[in-house]
DNA sequence: GCAAGGTCTTGACATTTTTCAAGCGAGCGC
DNA sequence: GCGCTCGCTTGAAAAATGTCAAGACCTTGC
């Protein structure tokens, strides 16, 4: 693997404690990959060769039954996607493709597995990225089983308008068929949730978002630390 | 804490690898309690006191918003809850019950960080079960993304029938109010939803499942290893 | 035995959400 | 520029789900 990114992997919490030895095993077999937007990278059911990290771009993750598919999370630089299935040897429960042009490190799973074997810091560091991606996805859980839609949608533009800055207007970050999806709806009922919460005041013109009663807003959406904080 | 389930705690996965004397350090400030049924154990946003094992009976996890509750998971024997929590030494994100008349053991959640910090093969048994959760988790929210209601039901049914040996005829583990809460729909509706599958060749009869056409059920159920097993 | 409280079921109705079909409008290649 | 595709929106109708109210049934305590 070149060694451009060698900094930026290191920085992350998961990397940062472990030995530069067991580091540098670890990325010997590893290599970068550009993709194109919408380029399927894995897809659930099969074995979990590598562990991938995601240096710049967007990767969706998302699921499918029975001619359905919904997307289940949003991966954005830097961070690694599909740990637990890498530390399990078990197969992926989730698919993944780009959504723009990505750059991603491969690192095969069973360097992972042998260095998680054999670097104590390694593997309290993953102890502690499992269990915040296991209280994610429990919050994303009460998100779902707890609140409408229309409910739904109103505490992801707080989240989302928090994450962009705060201020009254934002961008969303990605296009609302997705984010329909993201939500647990249809893109024809985000459009009418959209609509619905111009009486919350929410103004909406493409894809910039503008919040002109703050409080009328929230107050209709109650966020709760519990299911919407991202850091906790 | 008393000796008499020492043994039955060392056998789990969790604490299996762990050091001898580790484990007796962990376990010096703990205490086993008996507890009723209906009994609030722990409450959501509070502070992560204790690491819980359910020795005996069995615990629903709940969580609640705006006057909505929903039922998250249900605990039986002998297996540990929060443990996500604990380590991070973040607030819980659910709130726990005793179903039934349930002994429970506590561990001072300090005391798992600390040796946490010192056993290696206690750090990663907690991997594996922090994986293990996350993965059920995410199974449990594309079942909610992915199936329809019916469809949750008609899946709840062929996994509960295996999990009761696989014949005919089963029990349904606990009150259908709560059921219907798991699987995220209201209890008339589970009722109807009941209803429904008397067509796919399902009879209840209070809390007796009769299946009386395995294939044409499977059929309609369309169950997948990657949303419905939970060994994997 | 009987009353009380609880769960479960049922029916009627309201609300939410999806589906299907059509039209609009921005971006893109020719 | 033109026509095309594709995402987004809108409307109407259908389906799924929730709400409310009432009654059946069961268990429990007295």
């Amino acid at each position: 693997m070149p060694q451009d990114h060698y900094a930026d992997i290191r920085g992350l919490h998961l990397f940062a404690d472990m030995s530069d030895e067991h580091f540098a095993q670890l990325f010997r077999g590893a290599y970068v990959q550009n993709f194109p937007p919408h380029i399927d990278l894995i897809h659930e059911g099969e074995p979990s060769d590598f562990l991938h990290i995601v240096l710049s771009g967007a990767v969706d993750l998302y699921s499918t039954w029975n001619t359905r598919e919904t997307s289940m999370a949003t991966i954005r630089p830097i961070s690694t996607f599909i740990l637990a299935a890498t530390i399990k040897d078990a197969p992926y429960l989730m698919s993944a493709r780009t959504i723009e042009k990505s750059r991603i490190a491969l690192v095969p799973s069973q360097d992972v597995r042998a260095i998680f074997g054999v670097d104590d810091a390694f593997a309290r560091a993953i102890v502690s990225e499992l269990a915040q991606c296991y209280r994610s996805v429990i919050k994303a859980q009460k998100n779902l089983k707890l609140r409408s839609s229309l409910e739904r949608l109103a505490n992801y533009l707080l989240r989302q308008q928090l994450r962009a800055g705060g201020g009254a207007e934002f961008e969303l970050d990605f296009e609302k068929r997705r984010l329909a999806t993201v939500l647990g709806m249809t893109p024809e009922n985000l459009s009418r949730a959209f609509k619905s919460l111009n009486a919350y005041g929410v103004v909406v013109e493409g894809n910039r978002i503008r919040i002109t009663d703050q409080d009328d807003l929230t107050r209709f959406a109650k966020p709760d630390p519990l299911i919407d904080d991202f850091s906790t």
